[in-house]
DNA sequence: TGACAATGAATGAACGTTCATTCATTGTGT
DNA sequence: ACACAATGAATGAACGTTCATTCATTGTCA
C-alpha cells in the first residue's frame, strides 16, 4: 500500500531526527557521529542515508524542524487575550517536548553553525525575522501595544524582547541541579515578566491586573 | 640572554592563540584542525604541541583569554563617570582587537562548548559570574543605580542588561554587507540604549507620567 | 517471486598526536 | 678569538584512530 509505505518513510524520518536531536544537544554537531545518531536510534547507520542524503541534510532538517515550531508557538501566542499572556507563552515554550537543556544547546549550536554554514544561516536568519515580524505585529495590534513608549517602534521592542530570551537560552546551557533548576527558571521569568511591564504598561507595576 | 628566550616563548603562545582565534571563528573548534592552525600562524603542526598539551588546552587557553578581556572590560567601565556611560562601554567593547563577528562566532562557539566540555564550562560559568556581579556592583554604587525600580535587585537588573547583550550578539553571527553593518549596529546601539534609560533615568512609575 | 526496507562490514579521507631529525643559537674551554 | 659541544626550537612525515559514506547482502512483506 502507498499510504503504509509513505508513513513508514515518515515515521523513519520523524525517528532519525529525534535521535539526532538528542545526540547533537548532549555531543554537537561535529562531535556526533552518524554512528552515535543510528545507536540512538536503534537502527543501523546505512538506513539514515535512505531517509537523508548525508549529515548536513540530518542538521538541516532540524533547522526546518525549529522553524515549524516557532511558526506554531508564535501562532499559539497570537490567539492569547493579552499581550504579557503572549510573551508568557512565548518564553516559557523551550520545555515543550524536549527539556529545556537540550533544546537550548541544540539552538545555540545552531547559531555557532549559521555564522559558517550558508544552509543553516538562510533558516536561522528566517527564523529571527519570523520570531521578529511576529511579535512585532502582535504589539502593534494589541491595544497595550498601540500605548507605548514613543522612541521605539514595534520592531525594536520585539527585537528587544527577543534579545532577552535568546541571551536568557544562552545561559541555560549550563547543568544546573535539578533542584535549583526551577528556582532559576523562576528568576528568569521573574527578570522577563519586568521587562514586559517595564514596555508594555504606561502606569506604574502597582497596577494588579497580573 | 634569558629573556630573550621566555619573549621566544610568550610570543609564540600569543601567535598560536591569535591563529587558533581566527581558524575557530571562521569553521569552529571541532572542525578546525591543527593543520589550519599551525598553517595559519605559519608554523609547523608540531611545534604546536611543544607550547599546547593538545587542542583542548588550545580552546582552554582562549577561553581564558576572553574571561581576562572581560575583567578588563568591566575595570574600565568602572571608571565611566555615569552609569550609561559605563553601559556603553560594555556594549560597544566588542569590536576591540578584533571583528565583532570573530568574536560573536567565538563566543557563541563558546557556549556550545560549555554546554557538554566540563573544562570549558567552568570557565565561562565564571565569566558569566564576573560579568553580573560585576555590572550589579556598578549599579549599586552609581546614585542613579540606587533611584531604581524596587522590584528587581541589582543583580536581576544586570541579568537583564547582559541577557540583552548575549542575545544581540549571538544575532551578529550572520555576516551581513559591511555597509549595513554599521547601520545595523546602531539600530542595536539604539534598543540597548533604550533599555538603560528605562531602567536608569527617573523612573516614570513614581510620578505616575510621563 | 518481486520490490523494497534494513543491515553492517568495508573504504578511504582526514584527523590529532608523536617523534626522529635538523640546525641556528648559546655556552665553554683553550 | 676560535673551535667545538650542547641546547632546544622547529620541522613534517608517519601512526593509529575515527569518521562519513557506500554497497553487497539479507530480511520481510504483498
Amino acid at each position: 500500500m502507498a499510504t503504509k509505505r509513505s508513513e513508514t518513510l515518515i515515521d523513519r524520518r520523524e525517528q532519525i531526527l529525534e535521535a539526532a536531536m538528542i545526540c547533537f544537544a548532549k555531543r554537537g554537531f561535529h562531535q556526533t557521529s552518524m554512528h552515535d545518531i543510528s545507536d540512538e536510534a536503534g537502527i543501523s547507520v546505512g538506513l539514515i542515508y535512505r531517509y537523508f542524503k548525508n549529515k548536513e541534510e540530518v542538521i538541516a532538517a532540524l533547522a526546518d524542524e525549529h522553524k515549524k515550531d516557532i511558526a506554531e508557538l508564535l501562532e499559539r501566542a497570537g490567539k492569547a487575550p493579552t499581550l504579557l499572556e503572549a510573551m508568557e507563552i512565548l518564553f516559557t515554550s523551550h520545555c515543550a517536548e524536549h527539556s529545556p537543556q537540550i533544546i537550548s544547546a541544540f539552538v545555540v549550536d545552531l547559531f555557532a553553525e549559521a555564522s559558517r554554514n550558508p544552509r543553516v544561516a538562510k533558516i536561522v536568519r528566517s527564523v529571527v525575522k519570523t520570531k521578529t515580524d511576529g511579535v512585532a505585529e502582535l504589539i502593534a495590534r494589541s491595544p497595550e501595544g498601540r500605548r507605548l513608549a514613543p522612541w521605539l517602534d514595534a520592531h525594536e521592542i520585539a527585537e528587544m524582547i527577543f534579545a532577552v530570551n535568546d541571551g536568557t537560552m544562552m545561559r541555560s546551557v549550563f547543568r544546573a541541579s535539578s533542584a535549583s533548576i526551577s528556582r532559576q527558571r523562576e528568576r528568569q521569568l521573574n527578570v522577563a515578566r519586568t521587562l514586559w511591564r517595564l514596555l508594555f504598561k504606561k502606569t506604574s507595576h502597582a497596577n494588579g491586573h497580573n
